[in-house]
DNA sequence: CGATTTTGACCCGCGC
DNA sequence: GCGCGGGTCAAAATCG
């Protein structure tokens, strides 16, 4: 038998997406040389030594061949099952999201500040909850992060996702995540009467007849990204300080002493319309706006922080009223998803207000799909970038917190818990935010690869890490760059378990994500995004393993993936009590977008990064 | 030449 | 009411 007859199988799954467990079989797309491919290159290369082959040499070689043959029937058995469950995953995940509305459209409104102070009190264990009331304003920000490690510092989100629905998906109406008033709002969005509702805002204070001087003045929710992007071209001066010019208003000085603005490729095009200066921050806030469609509401801001300029932060705010390319989708999802998810529980009597991937409902299915690939997260340090920090007091936080914010934060904060151990560590952080509450750190780390991972849960009475007095969600999901992650994973899944260092408060860790599909959606995009931001090759492969377990563990209220023959995975989530879900290997092939251009400015040309997912 | 960026001016909300 | 600060506009400049 021909070993060689294997290989057109072999190309043929790398090019469907098809990934293979650990243990010698195919993982990732990209990689040089997957095992047993490797496996039947060396063999087919030591065949011309063996042209006298012995039966018994030949009876290995064909039993190998054979076992290795019906392990990727296997494999692609195992990748049809996983197919079935991210349907039904998005399946339900839709009919939850209708439950959710329904339930919400029949609860009254309430407005008082007493409850909604005591609602905001409550936000940080609800995590998404849907039956909190909502505050009056709500914002969300994202930080992105930048990849400098393969791009040249050029800072490079490369979210790709694909989901089993067709075109008509994108075309569904907006998902009313949370309110009465969120339908109105991003039906408006849709139609693209309100391309942005600061002018809205500012047209129904000029007029005071529109429907929007009926009702507060609702902020729209942030999500805003933070993410460290090293490298020397992200912060090379752009302009020389100059004294601000007197004579002028203050704020008129725009770029009086700026370094650059990049951002991130996340697959939307964006046009600069704006740059100014902010207080306290040396470096401008760059203002875009989604060039996709015409009258794309959606807004961007980019910026450094202040106090680390390898940190860019990314808010994106609005919704885009357009299907997005593929490229787009994931990092709207993943908004979309935070978004609502602050929406739905910290803030669910609020009117809603848009956000990048509140386009359609499949957007926010999607996070729980999602191919995110973040590049260049935590990446090491080195250019000179770190001796061009800023220590200022006020912190570029500040200058959004009047708006309902969720922060996800791709860098690995200096209050992370698991300092004992920085390496191999495994976090994130993700707040979301409100004005003039209190503030809730929700953490997750896993802090060693020998040993298991913690989760704690945090409170903050407005103080701690939160500058401003606000309320804070956060869920500490970071990631520590390390080679040694995925590695210390393959070590960690070929042992047997060992019982993890369960937090007392792990309970209410996991009723809370296992309390709100919305956040499943954020954790699992957010995880895959870490996993694959990684990027390259070293993680795609391994990195898809572990999105994939969190995002199973996270998807224990959706239907089981059913039992399989391979390798069940054991994540660190699934140690969660009440998160246990036995899934498959290879599972969920949502192929990262590898090789995102790295974009200076925000024009990132639309790039469909024809990703397979399935 | 169209698209994009730059940048001074303007608007508006908010706090004092 | 005033000033501050964030955000947007739009003409000019620049880019491809």
């Amino acid at each position: 038998m021909e070993v060689v007859v294997e290989k057109p199988d072999v190309e043929e799954e790398r090019k469907a997406g098809c990934f293979h467990d650990e243990h010698g079989v195919k993982i990732r797309e990209d990689s040089t040389l997957i095992p047993s491919e490797k496996w039947a290159m060396e063999y087919t290369s030591a065949r011309p030594s063996s042209t006298n082959p012995k039966d018994s040499t030949s009876f290995t070689q064909e039993h190998r061949l054979e076992s290795t043959k019906a392990e990727m029937v296997e494999v692609r058995e195992e990748n049809q099952r996983l197919k079935l469950i991210l349907t039904r995953i998005t399946e339900d995940y839709q009919s939850l999201s209708d439950i959710v509305r329904r339930e919400q459209a029949k609860k009254p409104i309430k407005n008082t500040p007493a409850a909604d102070e005591e609602v905001e009190e409550t936000v940080s264990l609800r995590l998404g909850t849907s039956s909190s009331g909502q505050r009056k304003e709500d914002k969300m920000k994202i930080v992105t992060g930048k990849d400098s490690e393969r791009f040249g510092g050029c800072l490079t989100l490369g979210l790709n996702m694909k989901f089993e629905g067709s075109d008509d998906s994108l075309k569904e109406p907006v998902l009313n995540l949370s309110s009465d008033n969120s339908s109105e709002e991003l039906k408006e969005e849709d139609t693209g009467a309100e391309p942005w509702p600061p002018r809205k805002a500012a047209n129904s204070a000029r007029n005071g007849d529109d429907e929007a001087s009926q009702q507060p003045l609702v902020k729209k929710a942030r999500v805003s990204v933070r993410a460290r992007c090293d490298g020397p071209t992200v912060c090379t001066p752009n302009y020389v300080i100059i004294s601000s010019n007197m004579n002028h208003h203050h704020h008129d000085c725009m770029q009086a002493w700026a370094f650059s603005v990049d951002t991130m490729n996340d697959g939307c095009q964006w046009r600069k319309y704006g740059q100014k200066i902010s207080k306290g921050n040396p470096c401008p806030r760059a203002y875009y706006r989604c060039t996709v469609a015409p009258a794309c509401p959606v807004r961007k801001q980019v910026q450094r922080c202040a106090e680390d300029m390898s940190i860019l932060i990314t808010t994106y705010e609005g919704a885009h009223n357009h299907p997005l390319p593929i490229s787009a989708s994931a990092m709207a999802s993943t908004t979309a998803a935070a978004a609502s998810m602050l929406m739905s529980g910290s803030s669910a009597s609020q009117p809603a207000v848009g956000f990048p991937g509140s386009f359609s409902t499949a957007n926010c299915n999607l996070a729980t799909s999602i191919n995110a690939n973040l590049h260049g997260l935590n990446l090491s340090v080195s250019d000179n970038l770190r001796s061009q920090q800023f220590h200022l007091p006020n912190p570029l936080i500040s200058s959004i917190t009047s708006h309902p914010t969720i922060t996800l934060d791709l860098t690995v904060p200096p209050s992370c818990s698991f300092q004992a151990n920085q390496f191999n560590s495994f976090s994130s952080n993700f707040t979301t935010t409100t004005p003039r509450y209190s503030s809730t750190r929700f953490n997750i780390s896993s802090s060693d690869t020998n040993s298991l991972p913690t989760y704690e849960i945090s409170k903050y009475l407005n103080n701690g890490a939160q500058p401003y007095d606000k309320s804070s969600v956060s869920l500490s999901l970071g990631r520590q760059p390390h080679d040694y992650l995925y590695r210390s994973y393959l070590q960690k899944t070929t042992k047997p378990s060992t019982p993890p260092n369960q937090h007392p408060l792990t309970d209410t860790l996991a009723k809370a994500i296992t309390s709100d599909p919305k956040f499943h959606s954020v954790l699992a995009a957010t995880i895959t995004s870490y996993v694959e931001g990684r990027g390259g090759k070293e993680a795609v492969g391994h990195g898809l393993k572990w999105g994939e377990q969190h995002l199973n563990s996270l998807a224990l209220p959706f239907p089981a993936a059913p039992q399989g023959n391979g390798c069940t995975t054991s994540s660190y989530f699934n140690r969660l009590p009440g998160l246990n879900l036995n899934t498959q290997q290879g599972s969920l092939l949502l192929q990262s977008s590898l090789g995102f251009p790295s974009t200076k400015g925000a024009s990132a040309t639309p790039r469909d990064h024809n990703t397979e997912n399935m």
